[in-house]
DNA sequence: AATCCGTGGCA
DNA sequence: TTGCCAAGGAT
């Protein structure tokens, strides 16, 4: 220990990477010690982590490696590939500016990504943070990426008493005080190791970080209560009606949505606009043809970043013979899989396909529970 | 600057 | 159960 003793003292990069070096975790992306980071899975390990948990990314890295092995394999991929690959994964624009960016690094720099933080920054899904951690991480660049884990490491560290977001400038000072020149992308590294599994955000660890003696906020006894965050309001629930119309090949009425903004581009089956005073008693007017549509018990109740959702799902049965209205389509059973469904959407297909069989019935509802007994 | 973007896990 | 949170970016 380079600072055994100095409570009040500056921290000690030193310190961190040595406990680094030791407790580092082995992840898919990660390069092994010695080894040459390959900026194209660090860049893709970046976008997929956005607001992402890593036991959530480490799946959907491996199928992307797989289909997409470099980033000229991703540039030609069709969009709907991308997509694809992708659901399940949420924030979907960052899919399509994943797409975009790759055919840019192909476009405009020859297929390698620039190494330098500007020129990182400047491409699609590349913001601050990201444009920070690959030049650290994979090209050695003294950058300060900040992110949560980051925010919340200083916060602790330096007892910054501004609340976020408008405590990041302040944040990355710090950090940029900090970085190591000869070890830019482990110390980044480091400090999102050290947020993610001892300066968590309950009942961090203490005894067991480096930072332990230099921590002010640990010194006062206050580490729970880093970093400060401005309050939130919550969203208002909305109602809708989702149509499924089960033509009898088997085939189920779908059509994507528009490009951009809540779920852009991604598949569902028609459904009525989502508002706060939706009146389901007239849903019929809403559906996409005309069947004897039948309205299913329960309700799929999803809730998104700012909204709660709550969708009313009508079912019928169509003849084979029925041509999909305008643009929609018919996709059989089987494809369904292959559609890039959200999580909204799946809940609502299992609700009005699954079979019930002779299910047991959980009490911790797994399908279609007739959760409400809709007096008038 | 504030809002809009998903999803799953965990106390 | 509810709320919080996770390697943020675009507008």
């Amino acid at each position: 220990m380079v600072n055994p003793s100095g409570a009040g003292l500056k921290p000690d990069p030193a310190d961190l990477l040595c406990w680094y070096d030791r407790h580092r975790r082995r992840l898919p992306w990660r390069a092994l010690p010695g080894e040459t980071p390959d900026p194209y899975r660090v860049w893709l390990s970046e976008i997929m982590l956005q607001q992402t948990t890593v036991a959530a990314v480490a799946p959907y890295f491996a199928r992307f490696l797989e289909r997409f092995p470099g980033v000229e394999a991703l540039a030609e991929a069709p969009s709907e590939a991308v997509m694809g690959a992708w659901a399940g994964l949420g924030y979907y624009s960052r899919a399509r500016n994943l797409h975009a960016c790759a055919k840019a690094v192909v476009e405009r720099h020859g297929g390698r990504f620039p190494a330098s933080e500007e020129a990182l920054r400047a491409l699609p899904g590349i913001g601050d943070y990201t444009a920070a951690a690959v030049a650290a991480i994979a090209f050695q660049i003294p950058a300060a990426p900040v992110d949560g884990n980051i925010e919340r490491v200083m916060s602790r560290v330096f007892t910054v008493e501004e609340a976020l977001p408008k405590a990041k400038p302040v944040i990355k000072g710090h950090v940029a005080g900090l970085v190591p020149p000869d070890r830019p992308g482990d110390f980044a590294q480091a400090l999102m190791d050290l947020g993610a599994t001892i300066c968590t955000p309950k009942r961090p660890a203490c005894a067991l970080c480096p930072w332990m003696t230099p921590c002010r906020a640990r010194a006062e006894g206050l580490q729970e209560t880093f970093p400060r965050k401005a309050p939130k309001r919550e969203g208002e629930l909305r109602r809708g009606a989702a149509f499924v119309a089960l033509r009898n090949d088997g085939a189920v009425l779908l059509r994507t949505r528009e490009p951009k903004g809540l779920l852009g581009g991604m598949a569902e089956v028609p459904t009525s606009a989502w508002e706060a005073d939706y009146d389901v008693g007239k849903a019929v007017l809403d559906a996409p043809l005309d069947a004897r549509w039948q309205r299913l018990p329960g309700h799929v109740r999803h809730v998104f970043t700012h909204f709660p959702l709550e969708l009313t799902v009508y079912f019928a049965r169509v003849p084979a013979a029925t041509p999909p209205p305008e643009g929609m389509r018919w996709t059989p059973r089987a494809g369904l899989a292959d559609e890039p469904l959200p999580n909204a959407m799946r809940k609502v297909l299992s609700h009005a396909l699954d079979v019930p069989a002779a299910a047991p019935a959980r009490k911790g509802r797994k399908a279609a529970p007739p959760d409400e007994a809709e007096p008038a």
